[in-house]
DNA sequence: GTAGTAAGATAGTGCTGGTATCCACACTCC
DNA sequence: GGAGTGTGGATACCAGCACTATCTTACTAC
């Protein structure tokens, strides 16, 4: 297929495709003569994977290429590449400061969850800490141990859930493209859900206090 | 006290409390002269609040307009303050397309979980139907009833908690304050902490599949 | 009085994620 | 074999967003 076959087929401008090209996102299609050249199934799920860590991740183009990177490193076993992935959709761009208690809490944290085996370089780790002490330092909003732990269980049994619905009868690219994109869509899908609990149970005990009527 | 304290004290740049000053974000200090205005400490809280739904939410600047409106209309029971922060938050402006057969499945889980009692006119009901049509328009990702289910308790489990732990003590406009913020935070908290636990458990299984290795 | 800062208004900036245009040529269809 | 469409490749341009800088006028603390 050619390119403009290519943009119609994953439903993305031809020129974003072209730009797409020329980033290194997209891999060059097979060259069929001075200015031909052909695309594949591949080029379309690539691109569709690209179009949802863009538009539901919310991932800057540039950090894509990272992305791509890992995706393409035959070397690398599947939760390394997750774990590069993860990177990559959790980085902030912004402040770099460090609070040492946030990061012992964290620490303390994963530890109860059984946690054990994680890259101590993980951006996630340094972006919980960051968080942590977001949460606890202006106000009465105690990131605590405990309350932090909760969550970590939760985030255990679905993360346990979801590994164990994998598909494994599929090849490695496509595990590989499954797990980035259900990583990103389910996550959307969990938070508008809990926005939605979160709004069931604020109307069911409205009616018995007084100060959240 | 004036505002370049009020800049200091929320570590935000004089300038863009100017800004948020001029989008109407921050309410005006009571002026005490013609080149003079008194701020207090509900204009730290508000500006405090204004950043993390930017910059953890990444909300834009014009949806917080929104989301003051909604925080400062006394009138409304809280549950419904968050709902419009929700709606707020989860909005997206892109396509919409709708599929009828994605919302059905929506609605049928919203009922199993037992939330019979949203607004049918949330974003997040429609967004969730466009994260399910997404999921299931290309690959074999199936976003079916019995999944999202799932998801729906485990969101029901973490919302209820929150709820449950929530301070009743404290008044109306800080009470939303907390809600906000930590809907918010905690949302990517839970996040971070479900991606850290897909790599547990990928690297858990990786040892017995040939695939995933 | 005078130095320093406030408030308020307006204009400009840097970055991101594309679009648009152009070109010289090749393929397709009569 | 000629017309018309479409290609790969390069470069220029653009819109939106979130600020940021500058300027003016005037108050206030010393």
């Amino acid at each position: 297929m050619l390119v403009s076959e290519l943009a119609d087929r994953a439903d993305v401008p031809l020129a974003t495709v072209k730009y797409y090209l020329r980033e290194g996102l997209l891999p060059a299609g097979e060259t069929t003569g001075p200015r031909r050249a052909e695309y594949d199934e591949t080029h379309v799920r690539r691109l569709r994977v690209l179009r949802l860590l863009r538009e539901v991740g919310g991932v800057p183009v540039t950090s894509l290429r990272q992305v791509v990177d890992a995706l393409e490193d035959e070397e690398l076993p599947i939760h390394e590449v997750m774990g590069l992935v993860a990177d990559v959709i959790s980085e902030e761009p912004e402040s770099e400061f460090h609070d040492p208690a946030a990061l012992d809490v964290v620490d303390e944290v994963l530890a109860r969850v059984g946690w054990d085996d994680l890259r101590p370089e993980s951006v996630d780790r340094r972006r919980l800490a960051t968080l942590v002490s977001l949460l606890n330092a202006p106000g009465p909003l105690a990131a605590t141990v405990e309350i932090l732990s909760f969550y970590a269980k939760a985030a255990d049994h679905v993360a346990r859930t979801e590994v164990d619905l994998l598909d494994h009868t599929v090849e490695r690219s496509q595990l590989l493209e499954q797990l980035v994109t259900g990583s990103v869509v389910y996550g959307q899908v969990f938070q508008v859900l809990r926005q939605l609990g979160e709004q069931h149970h604020l109307a069911r005990v409205s009616s018995a206090s007084p100060v959240t009527r």
